[in-house]
RNA sequence: GCCGAAGUGGCGGAAUGGCAGACGCGGCGGACUUAAAAUCCGCUGCCCGUAAGGGCGUCAGGGUUCGAGUCCCUGCUUCGGCACCA
């Protein structure tokens, strides 16, 4: 760890006592002693637990997304948890019966890959992991209530994986399929398409390029809730997030249409290749036909004598990366097959060819290419000689003008040419008709095709939830029984050289009698994708240990949606997907009757490291919070987390600046405790600030204080943690001008001093507990905590300032600042300025045109010509 | 290429269309100290000026407005997402 030089001298003053005459005076700000005590407190009177039956208050569930127990936890962590927690104390001292839960995102590869360098199982890795993560989450002071703790690797919680699973395929949303995967070479498992990432298509938990392979599989029907997932109706999300989803679901409206095959010397034609458009008002341009070069009719259609050409190709697609299918840097390739579809606009005979730019996966894994409107078609069509013909026009363009580039867009008042009847007509209309009329001869169909596919949730892996499913020689897939549950995941299995599923090689899991017909059978070795844990844990949280069902159905009732949810945007297409996936399929299966699993949803940034890469250990910039909580204690690395600067923005980790608000909270406890303090250094005597009385000084801390209070009570609101910090040190700031005056330890000031702990105390728990702890006991009142108190109530008369200063603008330059009476008029106002002697100046003797107020008489502008 | 977010002092950042740079870091100066640290107080966007004061200034260029960091247009840069999706 670096270690700067400001970090050098902080470590003295929180460990060196202060070498003062009267160090013995007041004690020091000592939080390494003073938070582990109330946190144990806390524990004792059970201040975080939430009563899930209390009807007395209204409710809130206040999520953070659960993390995977890594091992440690580092300071993004802390990053995520400790704004929420602060909002939740906020929430609390509100009057809400805040229930803030926890849990372990605890199967995943990452306890693999350790247990196959270390032989340590991955079950006790990853159980070893959580106690030290519930270790050190205590270390922060987070309000989880720990009653709720789901650890998802145990049987008790995977066992509902495996209940759902069983429903879903009564259902109807769960099935079987061959198709091709996206295989990670190196964790030797296959991913949703979700987890594939960007241009070079890579395994998102491990960065390698993923390859296709054939497999069946296991789906869950995602694609059924597409429309519905489109639909945030009632949910206050992000807007990036909402449009990630929206793109990723890419819903496009258009038609299918019929193009029947030629009959030729070779084949009788008749076969239907149906293709799906966006433009079917460009039909009568489709000069040409692509399929995909896994289409089905490929074998059927191709001429004897293009046969080798063909299955060449075929073998060559197959056999490239998907980077190199997918780049739109490469040159089109394809070779023609020898046969003929027939446009049912015009009854042309058009080419079929085969291409790698067509994806079976989308559509219907065939096109029809109208090189005049579409860049791809038009590319391919120069390259090979295919004849191009413009069908859409805009207003003034010959019909047979040559084109240098497809004509894509749409532009306004373009029509249709060379199409027949439809020649003339505006392009929109066109389109219409042109499906209107082959619809009338089965020939099209209106269409909506996505780009989203069914969540493929098999995984080659053993440390997951083992599929529910027998296969049996003579009755097929067989579900395992209800009564079966959980199916078990051996404790000792060992992984062998291959990196192949240690389950294929454990016996006693693998060999089973079928449930059916009692005959031997072979039980599924795949588990389930992680994300399935993550897509309904929060609703566990309210009966952890419920085991007659995966929910409590009248808690889930009273607590759910989640009312605010928090987490990284990172999950955007993932987890957050799924999520609302797993809600709706729970809803239809009966369970329960939401639509939406986050009714708000706050999307924090993340902490990098000091380079600006993601944390990482094998990176080696991942910051250890221990060390800084034991130098500075968990209130300053909070606070200094949520001061850093907007939550939603993340950022480089750099410890530069951790002095300043262990600094600000050294002054708090230094207001609080020390109020008349004459210490070396401090300010001179009880010199008010200068044009100050004593009454006009206490009015005005007064009014600092709940004008304060304003703000705060909407920084923490809207999430706005930052500037909460800013304003409450700018209180901090002000007071200080007044220690040591004769309005010190004043009712006034009490009652700021007041304030101000309770503004802090969700964000800074402890040392405001600690202080409060003291007052009550100066008072001589039994201890109860500062967080079960209320949030106060500002006082609008004191916050209300009885002069103000109003810039004054020349032409929209600022000339001047007056102090006025906070109840002047604008008449009166105009006065007071026009006789200054700055105005005049910069007026130089012109009469001002006119005279503008700004909005609440903020400032006023002169305008001259 | 498409979609989205963002560009403000040396740094992190603040600013319902109304005083740009709150708050903090760093820097400079002072008090306290034998001294240093800690603490407290003050100054700290850039340029000219001893000063009073003036000029410039929120990625660049246009525009709307009495007034633009904020709204509109064009472009540049960075980050995030998608990427031959028909």
């Amino acid at each position: 760890m670096t270690t700067t030089r400001d970090q050098r001298t902080d470590t003295r003053s929180a460990e060196t006592p202060a070498r003062s005459p009267r160090a013995d005076r007041v004690e020091r700000y000592d939080p390494v002693a003073t938070e582990p005590r109330w946190q144990a407190k806390w524990a004792e009177v059970g201040l975080h637990h939430t009563d899930l039956h209390d009807k007395t208050r209204p409710k809130f569930y206040l999520l953070t997304m659960y993390p995977y127990p890594s091992g440690d936890l580092h300071i993004g962590h802390w990053y995520i948890v400790t704004p929420t927690d602060a909002f939740g104390r906020f929430r609390r001292m509100h009057g809400d019966n805040v229930f803030l839960p926890i849990g372990f995102d605890a199967f995943g590869l990452p306890a693999e890959n350790a247990a196959i360098t270390s032989g340590v199982h991955p079950r006790e890795w990853t159980m070893r992991n959580i106690e030290t993560m519930r270790r050190q989450f205590r270390s922060m002071g987070a309000t989880f209530d720990w009653d709720a703790e789901v650890v998802t690797s145990e049987p008790e919680y995977y066992r509902w994986n495996q209940w759902f699973f069983l429903k879903f395929l009564e259902a109807g949303l769960a099935y079987r399929a061959m198709a091709p995967v996206d295989w990670c070479p190196k964790d030797q498992v296959v991913l949703a398409r979700e987890q594939v990432e960007g241009p070079n298509r890579v395994c998102w938990r491990c960065g390698t390029p993923v390859i296709k392979r054939d497999l069946e599989q296991w789906f869950f029907r995602l694609t059924k809730y597409a429309d519905e997932l489109l639909a945030f109706d009632g949910i206050d999300w992000p807007e990036p997030i909402r449009l990630m989803q929206t793109n990723w679901i890419g819903r496009s409206e258009g038609a299918e249409i019929v193009f029947t095959v030629a009959p030729d010397d070779h084949q009788p034609g008749g076969d239907e290749v149906r293709v799906f458009t966006t433009r079917p008002d460009t039909l009568f341009g489709a000069t040409f036909m692509v399929l995909a070069p896994e289409h089905p009719l490929v074998a059927r259609l191709t001429a004897p004598d293009r046969k080798a050409a063909v299955d060449s190709y075929v073998y060559q697609t197959r056999r490239e990366t998907e980077i190199e299918r997918l780049s739109t840097e490469r040159e089109k390739t394809g070779v023609p097959i020898g046969a003929d579809a027939i446009n049912p606009v015009n009854g042309e005979r058009v080419p079929i060819w085969i291409a790698d730019y067509v994806l079976a996966s989308y559509g219907t894994g065939a096109i029809m290419a109208v090189p005049a409107h579409d860049e791809r078609d038009f590319e391919f069509a120069r390259k090979f000689g295919l004849p191009i013909r413009r069908v859409v026009a805009a207003p003034g363009t010959p019909d047979d003008a040559p084109m240098d580039d497809a004509y894509a867009a749409h532009t306004e008042g373009e029509i249709l040419v060379n199409s027949g009847r439809f020649s003339g007509t505006s392009a929109d209309e066109g389109g219409r008709k042109i499906v209107e009329w082959l619809a009338s001869q089965d020939k099209a169909r209106p269409t909506v095709t996505y780009r989203v596919r069914d969540w493929l949730i098999s995984r080659q892996r053993p440390w997951g939830t083992p599929i529910p499913v027998i296969y049996c020689d003579r009755d097929g897939i067989v579900p395992v029984p209800e009564e079966q549950l959980p199916v078990l995941l051996p404790d000792d299995f060992v992984y062998g050289a291959k990196g192949e599923n240690p389950l294929l090689n454990h016996p006693e899991f693998l060999n089973v009698t079928c449930p059916r017909c009692g005959e031997p059978a072979r039980r599924e070795t795949d588990t389930m994708d992680t994300f399935v844990d993550s897509s309904w844990y929060w609703y566990r949280y309210l009966s952890p240990h419920t085991n007659d069902a995966p929910i409590d159905k009248p808690l889930v009732e009273r607590w759910c949606p989640v009312d605010q949810c928090t987490g990284g945007a990172e999950h955007a297409v993932m987890h957050l997907l799924y999520s609302r996936f797993f809600t709706k399929a729970m809803r239809d299966i009966g369970l329960i009757h939401e639509d939406e699993p986050f009714r708000r949803l706050f999307n924090q940034g993340q902490i990098l490291g000091s380079d600006g890469e993601r944390m990482s250990k094998s990176r080696g910039n991942v910051q250890d919070p221990d060390a800084l909580v034991g130098r500075y204690g968990a209130d300053t690395i909070r606070l200094f987390l949520m001061f850093m600067g907007p939550w939603d923005q993340g950022g480089p980790w750099s410890p530069t600046g951790i002095g300043g608000v262990f600094r600000f909270l050294n002054r708090v406890w230094t207001l609080a405790l020390d109020p008349h303090g004459q210490e070396p250094g401090d300010p001179a005597s009880g010199q008010l600030p200068e044009g100050e009385d004593e009454s006009s000084a206490r009015r005005a801390i007064r009014a600092t204080a709940h004008r304060t209070l304003k703000v705060v009570s909407g920084d923490y609101t809207g999430f706005r943690f930052n500037t909460m910090v800013a304003h409450l040190m700018e209180l901090a700031n002000t007071l200080f001008r007044y220690r040591g005056t004769v309005v010190a330890g004043d009712p006034e000031w009490d009652e700021a001093i007041r304030l101000m702990l309770l503004m802090l105390a969700p964000a800074a728990p402890h040392i405001t507990e600690e202080l409060w702890s003291r007052r009550l006991a100066e008072a001589g009142e039994d201890w109860s905590s500062i967080h079960s108190e209320e949030w106060p109530m500002v006082d609008e008369t004191a916050a209300a300032a009885d002069t103000r200063e109003v810039p004054v603008q020349v032409n929209g330059k600022l000339r001047d600042r007056v102090v006025v009476p906070a109840g002047i008029g604008e008449i009166e106002l105009e006065q007071v300025i026009l006789a200054r002697d700055r105005i005049h100046a910069a007026l130089g003797g012109r009469e001002p045109d006119r005279v503008i107020h700004a909005s609440g008489g903020r400032l006023v502008n002169i305008v001259v010509r």
